[in-house]
DNA sequence: TCTGGGGTCCTAGGACCC
DNA sequence: TCTGGGGTCCTAGGACCC
C-alpha cells in the first residue's frame, strides 16, 4: 500500500493569537481569553507569554492571575474565531479535498495524492503556513506523518510556528520517550492506571505485553498498544464533521441554588439557545438530556427519548423541567445544562414528502398545520380515526392541494 | 478561591420484539 | 413444563478531547 501523507494543522494559541492580532496593544503581552464574567470563569486560551507562567486552558481565572498577575484579560468572541476557522479551511481546501476539520483550530489534511501538484510534504506545509501568515496574519504548527495519530502527536513538537515530520522508523526515537499521557486517548484516569502497572512512557506501553493490556482494559487495551506503536488506519474524512449528533448548552450559576423559579428560568434560557441552533440547522430532537452538577462537583445526567421529535424552546424546556423535578428537586446545583440528541433533519423529511407512506404524509401535514397555527389543530389521535381521510378533509379540506387530496382519498 | 463549555465515543444492563 | 438467542432501542455512567 502506498504510504499516506497526513498533516495536522494546529493554530498556535488560537483565540489569544487572534486577539493579539486585532488589538496591537496586546502584542508581546501575556493574554488570557475567558468565556464570560463571574468568579467561576476559567481561561479558555492563553498567549505564549502567559503560558510561560504556567497558565493552562481550563484553569480558573483567579488561579491564572495568581501565576501571572500582569496578564491582560480579554472576553472571547467565539463568532470571530469561528469565522477565522472557516477562512483557514478555505485555504486548506486549495490544496486537497481531503480536509477533515477536527476542532475550531485544528484540521487533518491528506496530501498523499497532491504532491505532484504542490511539491513535497514539507513544501506543501510551508506554502500553507505562508498563506495563513499572509492572508490571516496568524501562525500555525504542522505535524506530518503516515497517519492521523502520528501527525497529531508531532504537531505539538516545535510549537509555536512549528513544522515536524515523522516516519514509522522515527517512532522509537520521537514517540517512545514521551510520557504516556501524551498519547492520544490517554487522559488522567488511564494514565494513573498505566502508571500503577509500571508504564510511564509510551515506550513502556509499547513493550508491555498486549495480552496483559487487554486483561486490564478490554478491547481498549489492544487499541492503546497499537497506538503506542504508531498504528492508526483511520481515513481523513471530510464528512465526519458535517454530521451533528448532539446540540447542547450549559451554564455554571454564579452561586449554587435549589430555587425552582430560578432553575426554571435558566432552563427556559438554555432551551431557547438550543432551539435557536436546532432551527439554524433545520433539526428536531427526540432525546432531551438534562445535565446537573451539584455543589460537590458530581455531575448527573438524565435523559428521555420522545416518540416525536421536538424543536421549540417551550417544548424542550418543559421536558427538561419535568426531568429536573423528577430527579433533582431540592438539591443545590452549581451547573445546569440541556443537550439534545437523536437529531433528525427536517428539510430532508420534507424531501421525502412524495415517497413517504401515506400515514407519514398525514403526520407531516398535521405537524405543518399545527405549527402554522401555533396550536394543535389535528391531534395524533385523529389519525387513528377509522375514516381519517374524511375526518381530515372536513377539518382541513380547504388547505389541501389536489395532490394531497388524492393521497387522502386513496 | 475551588474547578467552563462545547463535543464524541464506549460500555453495560434492561426492555422488548421476533 | 421448562426454557433460547439475536437484534435494537433506551438509559446512565465514564473517559476523553479541544
Amino acid at each position: 500500500m502506498l504510504n499516506r501523507v497526513i498533516m495536522l494543522i494546529d493554530m498556535d494559541a488560537f483565540f489569544a493569537q487572534i486577539e493579539q492580532r486585532d488589538q496591537p496593544e496586546l502584542k508581546g503581552k501575556p493574554v488570557l481569553v475567558i468565556g464570560g464574567p463571574g468568579k467561576r470563569t476559567v481561561v479558555t486560551a492563553s498567549s505564549y507569554e502567559a503560558k510561560k507562567f504556567g497558565v493552562k486552558s481550563g484553569m480558573p481565572l483567579y488561579q491564572a492571575l495568581k501565576l501571572c498577575p500582569d496578564a491582560k484579560v480579554v472576553f472571547g468572541d467565539h463568532e470571530k474565531y469561528l469565522n477565522c476557522s472557516y477562512e483557514l479551511l478555505k485555504i486548506y481546501k486549495q490544496y486537497t479535498d481531503l480536509v477533515e476539520p477536527y476542532s475550531i483550530d485544528e484540521a487533518f489534511l491528506d496530501v498523499t495524492q497532491v504532491q505532484s501538484l504542490f511539491g513535497t510534504p514539507q513544501e506543501i506545509a510551508q506554502k500553507i503556513k505562508a498563506q495563513v501568515r499572509n492572508k490571516l496574519n496568524l501562525s500555525c504548527s504542522i505535524g506530518i506523518g503516515p497517519n492521523k495519530l502520528l501527525a497529531k502527536m508531532v504537531a505539538d513538537f516545535n510549537k509555536p510556528d512549528g513544522l515536524t515530520i515523522i516516519n514509522y522508523e522515527d517512532i522509537p526515537e520521537m514517540i517512545w520517550p514521551l510520557s504516556v499521557e501524551k498519547l492520544f486517548g490517554v487522559g488522567v484516569k488511564i494514565s494513573q492506571r498505566l502508571n500503577k502497572l509500571g508504564i510511564n512512557t509510551i515506550g513502556d506501553l509499547a513493550r508491555y505485553p498486549k495480552a496483559k493490556l487487554i486483561d486490564e482494559f478490554g478491547v481498549y487495551g489492544a487499541e492503546l498498544h497499537n497506538r503506542a506503536w504508531g498504528m492508526d488506519f483511520s481515513a481523513v474524512d471530510p464528512k465526519v464533521a458535517e454530521e451533528i449528533s448532539s446540540i447542547g448548552h450549559s451554564y455554571t450559576l454564579p452561586y449554587d441554588t435549589d430555587e425552582l423559579s430560578l432553575i426554571k428560568w435558566y432552563l427556559d434560557w438554555l432551551s431557547s439557545k438550543v432551539a435557536e441552533r436546532l432551527l439554524k440547522d433545520k433539526l428536531k430532537a427526540r432525546t432531551i438530556q438534562l445535565v446537573v452538577r451539584f455543589s460537590d462537583f458530581k455531575t448527573k445526567l438524565v435523559q428521555v427519548t420522545l416518540k416525536q421529535p421536538i424543536e421549540t424552546p417551550a417544548e424542550i424546556s418543559k421536558v427538561a423541567y419535568e426531568l429536573f423535578l423528577k430527579n433533582f428537586k431540592g438539591r443545590k446545583i452549581r451547573l445546569i445544562g440541556i443537550r439534545t440528541g437523536n437529531l433528525t433533519n427536517f428539510s430532508k423529511q420534507l424531501e421525502l414528502f412524495n415517497t413517504r407512506s401515506k400515514i407519514a404524509t398525514v403526520f407531516m401535514l398535521a405537524n405543518k398545520l399545527n405549527e402554522k397555527y401555533q396550536k394543535t389543530i389535528i391531534e395524533p389521535g385523529a389519525l387513528l380515526v377509522k375514516n381519517k381521510a374524511r375526518y381530515l378533509r372536513k377539518k382541513v379540506g380547504c388547505f389541501l392541494s389536489h395532490h394531497q387530496k388524492r393521497l387522502f382519498n386513496d
